[in-house]
DNA sequence: AATGAATGAGTCTTCATTCAT
DNA sequence: CATGAATGAAGACTCATTCAT
């Protein structure tokens, strides 16, 4: 049973998602939650900024949580990146192919704000520290867990748009080929 | 000297790149562009959605004489590769970093409509069959190429997002060394 | 037949005179003067603090035009400033006693914003001025005007204000008795 | 040491004295008094309104209290009203001339209440007597004494407001002259 | 071919208030 | 007695679009 503040967060980070922050309104967001108009406000005193960042880290953290969930049973390297990938290429057929990566499209859309942009951008960091982390446990040296991190990614960003401009979950699927 | 019509798409183009279909308002493109209000629905019988199309096809095709004079005048298919990441990571600091992926914000950003979609799934194909031609040129086989044409693309895609997201065009610099 | 920019102006005015700059709603002003609801920010594209600061320069403008009636038929100073209290006071009654100084609640009670207490501190100066300019036109010194008028001008901005509280126009007729 | 629902209506009321009644938000008034969201409806059951009408009241008693203390140790009227328009200049100094008429902005800006109006016009009526009483001290017949009363009454209304136009109290300051 | 005026649905946000604890 | 949570109406304003000229 979540919070009305985590639901009204989890509801909008979806549609963030779908149509950028610019693309959708509070009303959208508190209908899709159920969240009476005023209320809002109450939970996030600046308002869809708010809101937005909240459901960024929301969102952040999750994917760690499939980025572990993942690795933590793989054979192998690759494995893990196996798993991952059909995780979220299932995640983007439940959403109907309708939706990218969990942040950027938040962040990224939303307003041309210092703000927004570093915590994307720690968001980002913290989603590769963690794949490189995996990467080193199966024995990669520290630079080739970098540089493999990086490389699923940069690809994964990419196959989050290919795949939305496609209709085709199966971009995110066939990357573990392509990257490893 | 480019016509009304051609500067008016130009003008929203960058716009919508930088803060999505959504996030733009029409009065903004009209002033930036230097066009009267009412203009604007003689060029673009449509409205925002017809520009935002012709916008995108614009960009597109700019994308594309960038691939060729990339790789044209290129020693190997990795020297083409690098040329194309520097001229594009050239054109990100042109724009204060705030500038994404030409094409992807202006159409993923916008309505969530089938010919968005299919226009933005069209335009990725043309850059990667393009580049996958000059890839054929360097000697590689067909398959050999796509393959790398798709792996060029999907992390380019992503680094223009990370780029925006450290407003660091280096990491668009980087990206030859961790694709080939 | 005034126009629908000057026609908004006047209405508000009425409206802020009665409740002040924040006591009205620009909903309220846009049905009383039955222009729709888009329509205002193409007049007045600064929104509401456009409309104020109009409709205080067309109320005081009015009263400019009020004094010269006064006193130029008037056979005596005191005479213009007995004329001038009963227009006033009619005017007061027309709108049924809730209205006060054509200009002090609708700019005092405005935005904190120095161009509206640059625009009052003018209009008041026009006013007095205007005041002085018929006494000396009767006789008076430069400095026995200037005192004159400043002391009608002080007086009946009070005269507003109780004339408002006890829902009586007398107190504005009694003025005359008062200052001459 | 004042009470919390004490000092709630005295931070009220300069605040409703700068920018009217419907121009301060509870809010705002809340947190200037360091009150808690939910406490005011316990100190004033019918919420803004009480509010407002126990800051004017409080107001209107510190205004009686100056009158007091500038006349009962003066050694003419005259010297009296001089007394009382350089304290109230000097009040006017400390708010950063932001402040205007103790109770007018409160009682006149708030809803269109009788009941509003109606202590606004016994609390004016408590301020011109008690003027009044001090004149009859000073020697002058009841008439003078009325007369005089509401000349510097009114004249001191359009002091207030003509003071915050200008950002001087000088004109406060000069009022003496005028009206002795 | 071109455009300034006009529009109403929509935006995000703040409001004064009530209520459960 | 005190208060943080919750609320729906209203706030000012911007939107993409249409239309008469």
């Amino acid at each position: 049973m979540t919070s009305t503040r985590t639901e009204l967060a989890i509801k909008a980070g979806y549609l963030f998602q779908q149509r950028g922050y610019h693309g959708v309104g509070l009303s959208e967001i508190l209908e899709s939650a159920g969240v009476p108009k005023g209320s809002l406000y109450h939970h996030y005193p600046n308002g869809k900024a708010d809101l937005a960042l909240a459901a960024a880290e929301i969102a952040a953290t999750e994917v760690l949580r499939i980025i572990d969930a993942s690795f933590d049973e793989a054979a192998t390297y690759r494995d893990g990146v196996t798993t991952y990938c059909y995780k979220l290429a299932k995640y983007f057929d439940i959403h109907e192919g309708k939706i990218g990566c969990p942040v950027s499209a938040t962040l990224l859309g939303g307003p041309d704000n210092a703000v927004f942009r570093e915590t994307l951008s720690t968001i980002y960091s913290r989603w590769m520290d963690r794949l490189a982390e995996h990467a080193v446990r199966f024995g990669q040296s520290a630079a080739q867990a970098d540089h493999n991190a990086r490389r699923l990614f940069l690809s994964l960003e990419g196959s989050w748009t290919l795949a939305r401009a496609r209709g085709d979950s199966n971009v995110i699927r066939e990357l573990p080929s392509l990257v490893c």
